[in-house]
RNA sequence: CGCGGGGUGGAGCAGCCUGGUAGCUCGUCGGGCUCAUAACCCGAAGGUCGUUGGUUCAAAUCCAGCCCCCGCAACCA
């Protein structure tokens, strides 16, 4: 019986689109599991969705629907998603199904049986948009140190899990499994920060709202997030159901491919809850960068960066955005997409190098064989150097792919594409053709530039899921799905006859200046007249203005108008000194509403134009009285 | 002293842990070739490795200070 592999991504929360960073993830993880399906493995590749929550329970709310009805609907977004991106995924968990949800109903009496979860109070601030507690000394400014916004005073009756009791055990588990947390640096993160000064227990019950499963024993509570979202990797293989087959068969997960964010809920929540259930620890758990853009920039609609993943399949091609987010993100740490990284990756390495490779190749077989591979008669040190070329890559393709460096194990693969169109020049078989003698020269090359792009096929099938069989169609061969068959130059069967088809993948011109610069142009929204009229301007004197202490970019202003004054502030401390501005006439925005900025209250805002470097307030004529209407 | 990441030829990165010819991809320039998707192959130019000081026979690499950038957070009102 072949070995087994239990892979894993993250169950996604469903409160919104996913994004690409989303889609970059799930891709890896496909990668990884069509690469162990390759060499053989039996691969259960699980995905899904974490589905309950206060979060959900009001955008659902908000959305005028039931809970499940707003999910319903965001997850079958998701499930088209992944299928458009060719996910192979052998299963698809939501937690707001009965084989979940029963099971984690079983797991807390279990715990709670058992002595590991007792009840108690819970008393701290909660974060609504982040769904995160913090103690009082967590918050910054009284505020959620996550996001930073307001945080809720909440008192209530719920359990807790006894992570305290479980802690050195996982410390010692951690320390002995050093491949346990990857990569490394997130292992001493989860060690120096977390296990070491100690945990504290952690709540896992909720009375505040209702969208969870509800706590058979006590229902006025619902399992709260993290005992309700891990378990999704027992639960989905059948963990204490009629059925255990499947959780036999594959659970220790092999490996838990999450975001870095949430690598400490996978390496100390879940490990000590597996502790408490008597089972086995996943074999690892990797912490994958996030795609940024511009250097840094995260990803998502609040961030005004949006762009739904299928708009760039439909702009490009599934192959081209696979191939990119798994060539293009380093092991481990951030990389960065770009539509104009994208179109320069698929142009120099699928097109130029790739597509360009079969298409001459094929073109050549057609014209000097009449489409017909030819025998290999003859060699030559080209030849030679061609084939331990293959030979080494495919052994760096593995070993990459062992360590989860996807975008090195492709890398690995360019070397033979790259070495193969190298050959072509070395051997110059335009110089052949025209010699009847060296028609065996000719045919060698022949035969091994197809051979060549047959094993490079079948290593392209963890990553590109179209691609390899358009190149299989073209050089006229059967699909071949057989990692080892790449590993021996020389089954290409001579006769096969090859059929010239579409390029692999067109050129992308890359678009123009001004195109480029229309394009996140999003379309015009118009205010009426009448919402401008909301916004009340007038014209405000400046009679103070000094630097907020501890700030390096308010300046705190005093200003006149006419009939009150008003204390505004104003992020400008790098444009202006602040007795520059005294005596001058500013736009003010006169109603809105008041804000503290560093504990300060700002009752309104002044008006700048520029960006960048320069910044000036707007400055009306000396003559306008102070309190003058603007519009 | 908030946390974290980073500053290496025009762009994006590797190298730093385990000091000892600065490497890769793209771009630029020159050449070759014409089978191919204006693609492919070869060659070249271009770097005081942020800065200052220290350790050392030797520092991109180790140590200390400083400057700058980015993300989070924040002070975007």
């Amino acid at each position: 019986m072949s070995e087994k592999y239990y892979i894993t991504t993250p169950i996604y929360y469903p409160s919104g689109s996913l994004h690409i960073g989303h889609c970059y993830c799930t891709v890896a993880a496909d990668s990884i599991a069509r690469y162990k399906r390759l060499k053989g493995y039996d691969v259960h590749f699980l995905t899904g969705t974490d589905e309950h929550g206060q979060k959900i329970e009001e955008k659902a709310k908000a959305a005028g629907v039931t809970p499940q009805e707003y999910v319903n609907n965001i997850v079958s977004g998701i499930k088209d998603l992944w299928k458009s991106l060719d996910i192979s995924n052998d299963d698809f968990i939501r937690t707001t199904e009965e084989r979940h949800t029963v099971i984690v109903q079983k797991i807390f009496k279990k715990l709670y049986d058992q002595g590991d979860i007792y009840k108690g109070e819970y008393e701290g601030k909660y974060c609504t948009p982040c769904e995160s507690f913090w103690t009082e000394s967590q918050l910054v400014d009284g505020k959620c140190p996550d996001c930073g916004r307001e945080v809720k005073l909440v008192k209530e009756e719920s359990y807790f899990f006894k992570l305290s009791k479980y802690q050195d055990r996982l410390i010692k588990y951690i320390e002995e499994h050093p491949e346990f947390i990857q990569p490394e640096s997130r292992k001493n993160e989860m060690l120096n920060n977390f296990l070491r000064p100690g945990l504290e227990d952690l709540c896992v019950s909720r009375t505040s709202f209702n969208w969870g499963i509800p706590v058979t024993f006590d229902p006025k509570h619902v399992v709260y997030v993290w005992l309700d979202a891990l378990t999704n990797y027992i639960t989905a293989l059948g963990y204490l159901s009629d059925d255990e087959t499947k959780f036999k068969k594959y659970w220790p997960a092999d490996l838990h491919l999450v975001g870095k964010e949430i690598v400490r809920f996978h390496t100390i929540i879940w490990p000590i809850m597996l502790m408490a259930l008597d089972l086995p620890l996943p074999k690892q758990v990797f912490g994958h960068g996030w795609l940024v853009i511009n250097g840094g920039q995260k990803i998502g609609k609040s961030f005004g960066n949006y762009v739904p993943p299928e708009e760039y399949i439909n702009r490009y091609s599934l192959d081209a955005v696979r191939y990119f987010l798994l060539r293009e993100v380093p092991f481990g740490s951030d990389g960065n997409f770009t539509e104009e990284a994208l179109v320069a990756r698929t142009n120099s390495d699928l097109a130029n190098d790739l597509g360009n490779l079969l298409s001459r190749t094929v073109a050549m077989i057609e014209k000097y064989f009449g489409g017909v591979v030819p025998e290999a008669k003859t060699s030559d040190k080209f030849a030679d150097d061609l084939k331990e070329t293959i030979k080494k890559s495919v052994v760096e393709v593995e070993s990459y792919m062992d360590k989860l460096e996807i975008g090195k194990s492709l890398e690995a693969v360019w070397n033979i594409i790259g070495r193969a169109n190298k050959y072509i020049d070395e051997t110059m078989p335009w110089v052949l053709a025209k010699d009847e003698a060296k028609k065996d020269e000719l045919g060698t090359v022949m035969y091994n530039l197809a051979e060549t792009l047959r094993i490079v096929s079948i290593l392209l099938r963890p990553y590109l899921t179209r691609t390899p069989d358009k190149m299989c169609e073209q050089l006229g061969i059967d699909k071949d799905t057989v990692w080892d068959n790449a590993k021996t130059f020389g089954l290409l069967k001579p006769g096969t006859v090859v059929k010239k088809g579409d390029n692999l993948f067109p050129r992308i011109e890359k678009p123009k200046e001004e195109e480029k610069k229309e394009e996140p142009k999003v379309e015009k929204e118009y205010i009426t007249i009448d919402d401008f009229s909301k916004v009340h301007l007038k014209v405000g004197k400046v009679l103070s203005c000094e630097a907020v202490e501890g700030s390096n970019k308010l300046l705190k202003f005093k200003i006149s108008l006419g009939s009150e004054e008003r204390q505004i502030l104003s992020g400008i401390q790098k444009y202006y000194k602040p007795e520059e501005l005294i005596g001058k006439k500013l736009v003010i925005v006169e109603n809105l509403k008041p804000a503290k900025l560093m504990g300060i209250e700002s009752q309104g805002m002044i008006l700048s134009a520029g960006g960048g470097d320069i910044v000036k307030v707007l400055i009306v004529d000396d003559n306008v009285p102070e309190g003058s209407e603007v519009c």
